[in-house]
RNA sequence: GCCGGGGUGACAGAGCGGCCAUGUGGCGGACUGCAGAUCCGCAUACAGGAGUUCAAAUCUCCUCCCCGGCCCCA
């Protein structure tokens, strides 16, 4: 099936059809670099990392780019309160984005060029700006003149007379129209500044995607994405910018994912209600992070609130329960059912799911239904080897799109895995259960005499017994589950 | 004010012309020594009003409410 995309160009679903045949070119918006990432930051680069990843599954060559902005009031402000260099602050920033993304699973781009590495591409880009006649310089700035921009306003759908009703010029600005929008601007005393044909200065902020989308990519980028907060004015004027630079269509299909809220307003870091992803993965894994994320739509806003983690941490366990009684069941299972028919019609609706507009949450509805069948086959013991196989296979390839289940082990312990010798040592060991420590059940076969032993005790009708091994494991952090195939524990 | 996106069962959140979403929680049942896991079943769901249609949560019009954008922002 031919994957379609929802372009916020023509607010419509379209079929997907790149420039050039089974390439992609990607870029989506990065980060402001002068504070950590919080929660917001990270739907959106969990979205793009699962557009980027179904995007290759797909079998596209992608060139993925996400930028820095390492150049800006915000990061030059925030510098001189700390009394440091704002390319250090900068810097600094980005290694803790890089470090909070790989723990959050985020697959790299392939290139995050940074506003201040790209000043040359920039100033070239204004100065051809200039030549054409769409720019002019003014006081050591210089402004895009939206007056001669052919389509003002199709991405956003506003109305230049309407914006210019509400625009003023900011003091010390030197703009012709109130619309107009920065390309470069002079230094103000005591700023970083870059040497151009119009003085000291600095770049900007619309620029650099438009430098770096031509510089990575070309005059044309497939897909360019980011936050819906971004659609206006940001990405209205790259249009306007490239497009005049260029003469060539900027961007096929615009994407745009939805913000973060929580109680219902946006996380922003200006409304300081936002939380850090260092301090969320203090108490969650990365991927209940992840699967909260992607169990809603990319382009809808989600709400956070408090409860929100802890009720996907439930649902996930619930899938991933599944995979693992499933991958024990390759051992173990002793049915004829190879569920051919359960993980066949699941990839098809899951890849359909997929392909319309990057669906995850209904893809992860058809994970739902693939292991609540194959649990119902294996419950019922007509499951094969084979079949738990296959079903693990399935969730094998969408997690390598998801990346929300772990492989964490569980183990059985079977009649037919207890070799004599541990049977007899769990027979006739007098241990004793108080002086059970963590450091004995480092090891697992100390682990196994504890399970055999209650299994002993079981048969024998000693439950009170049965139930104090239990729970004295538990305490160590050791969960065991009586199954149909023999005890299974797990470390949580 | 202008431009977008929404209002779905206890809750979260899909679907966008006819058929079951899915998950969490609740209740009942199966299995189990117990627990857990798992399975089965149950609950006045589609903001309100009018219209189109054989058929509407899904299309059209109107009303009400919420969120985002219009300085920076994923």
């Amino acid at each position: 099936m031919a994957l379609i995309i929802h372009n916020t160009l023509t607010r419509n679903k379209q079929p997907f059809e790149p420039l050039i045949k089974g390439k992609v070119g990607i870029y989506v918006c990065g980060v402001t670099v002068y504070d950590h990432s919080h929660l917001g930051h990270a739907k959106s680069a969990i979205n793009f990392d699962l557009i980027v990843r179904y995007l290759r599954y797909k079998g596209y060559d992608v060139t993925h780019i996400t930028n820095f902005t390492d150049v800006d009031d915000k990061i030059i402000a925030r510098a001189n309160e700390m009394g440091i260099e704002p390319l250090e602050l900068s810097r600094t920033m980005i290694e803790k984005y890089h470090k909070d993304m790989s723990s959050l699973k985020v697959k790299r781009a392939d290139v995050y060029p940074k506003a201040s590495e790209t000043i040359p591409d920039m100033i070239s880009m204004v100065s051809g700006l200039i030549e054409r006649g769409y720019a002019y310089e003014s006081n050591g700035s210089v402004y895009f003149s939206v007056s001669k921009a052919k389509e003002y306003g199709k991405l956003s759908g506003q109305s230049l007379d309407q914006m210019v009703a509400g625009a003023r010029i900011e003091p010390g600005e030197d703009k012709r129209d109130p619309m107009d929008f920065a390309l470069w601007k002079a230094a103000k005393p005591g700023e970083v500044f870059w040497e151009s044909p119009w003085g000291k200065g600095r770049p900007g902020w619309h620029i650099e995607c438009s430098a770096m989308c031509l510089k990575h990519i070309g005059k044309t980028v497939d897909i360019h994405g980011g936050g819906t907060d971004l659609v206006f004015p940001h990405h209205e004027n790259e249009i306007l910018q490239s497009e005049a630079y260029n003469d060539a269509p900027y961007v096929r299909y615009w994407m745009h994912n939805g913000m973060l809220t929580i109680d219902s307003e946006k996380m922003s870091k200006s409304l300081k209600n936002f939380f850090s992803i260092e301090d969320i993965l203090k108490k969650y894994a990365p991927e209940v992070l992840r699967f909260f994320i992607l169990n809603a739509s990319y382009r809808a806003p989600l709400d956070y609130d408090e409860g929100s983690l802890d009720e996907t941490k439930k649902a996930l366990e619930k899938l991933q329960n599944s995979y693992g009684s499933m991958k024990n069941a390759i051992s173990l299972a002793s049915g004829t059912d190879d569920a051919k028919a359960l993980t066949e019609k699941a990839m098809t609706d899951f890849e359909a799911r997929m392909d319309d507009d990057f669906s995850s949450r209904e893809a992860i509805a058809v994970m739902y239904d693939l292991t609540r069948e194959a649990n119902r086959l294996h419950s019922d013991g007509r499951l094969s080897k084979q079949g738990a196989e296959n079903v693990v296979a399935v969730l094998d390839k969408f997690n390598d799109l998801f990346d929300v289940l772990t492989d964490r082990k569980t183990n059985v312990v079977k009649e037919d895995n207890v070799s004599a010798s541990e049977q007899v040592s769990a027979e006739v060991s007098g241990e004793n259960l108080d002086d059970v420590s963590a450091d004995e059940l480092a090891d697992e076969g100390r682990i196994r005499f504890w399970v055999l032993r209650r299994e002993t005790a079981r048969k024998t009708k000693d439950f009170a017994y049965a139930d104090r091994i239990r729970n004295k494991l538990a305490e160590f952090g050791i969960d065991i589950q009586d199954s149909k195939e023999g005890a299974v524990w797990k470390r949580k």
